[in-house]
DNA sequence: ATAATATTGAGAATGATTATCATTTTCTAT
DNA sequence: ATAGAAAATGATAATCATTCTCAATATTAT
């Protein structure tokens, strides 16, 4: 919280931006929020606190912590960007329930590896990677049985 | 080609859908297109062919063509979505230059199998995933570092 | 305080995609 | 071949997240 502020407010003064109340309110609630938080979503929380907030700041602020590296985006599959915090954080990647959406971080150095690996194999030198694992959750499996079984024994 | 319009007929009278000019217009000129191609990129070249098309139509092929099984649908993050030839086609996933664009199709069956695992580990049954490597190619690498050569002498 | 410069909020614009709807086309049963 | 039901089409409007524009305001270094 106090480290996170310090670090967006030398990444600040280092391009000569601006410390503005805006900004702090956006950074706050940012650190406070649960994680893979749309714009959106962060601009409904900010606009409780400070109904005067332009829903532009958010999207701009966002992509300020992104730079800094406070923040880093990620990409579910709807094209809706969400920001994660990513200070000090390992990387990972994610793996997403097609019936709920919920979310799980993954991580596996055996693939990390050989993403690597692929990319030299091919001349590229690796700066990235997008991983989005779906699947079913246990839940929502059981559901989806269910509503088979329902199903079968209505239509025969 | 003659095997891909079978497919799609059969998919069209199972779904009674209708055979329409325009759809057979839109399968052939995308089974000759090259890979990864967009909806809009589809209509230029269809709309040159016959003006009367409207791109509506094109947007709505390319979703009937991806539900028949003749294309996927690919995203390389920049939320535009691109279709590619699947019938019949092992899967594959995306090395990408950051650079250039240039796409290397690839496929590494440790990374297939440990995808697996790590769904299992956390309870989920892997349905699908997306797995785009984002990195430089050879050429782009040496553009890069020309540059950085160049920058750094006027600099000192 | 001042001037230079950055930031803000409102609203317009964007760009890819989808929805709407009146008109036209296809298919199927006569 | 023909009529009628159903589906498809093309033009256009709508959507949605995001970015842009710009005049008004705030911050910062002097
Ligand atoms: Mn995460
Ligand atoms: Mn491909
Ligand atoms: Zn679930
Ligand atoms: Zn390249």
């Amino acid at each position: 919280m106090r480290e996170e502020k310090e670090i967006f407010g030398k990444y600040l003064s280092r391009h000569n931006f601006r410390d503005t109340p805006q900004r702090e309110l956006i950074l706050d609630v940012f650190l406070k929020s649960k994680e893979h938080i749309s714009a959106e979503e962060l601009y409904d929380i900010v606009k409780k606190l400070d109904p005067s907030i332009g829903q532009a700041t958010v999207y701009r602020m966002l992509k300020l912590l992104a730079e800094a590296g406070l923040a880093r985006e990620v990409d579910f599959g709807d094209c809706v960007k969400r920001y994660e915090y990513n200070y000090n954080q390992p990387h990972h990647d994610h793996l997403i329930c097609r019936g709920c959406g919920k979310t799980v971080e993954v991580v596996d150095d055996v693939i990390e590896e050989m993403q690597k690996r692929v990319a030299e194999k091919f001349g590229f030198e690796l700066t990235d990677h997008a991983m989005y694992l779906y699947g079913l959750c246990e839940n929502c499996r059981k559901k989806r049985t269910n509503k088979f079984v329902l199903t079968t024994y209505f239509v025969f």
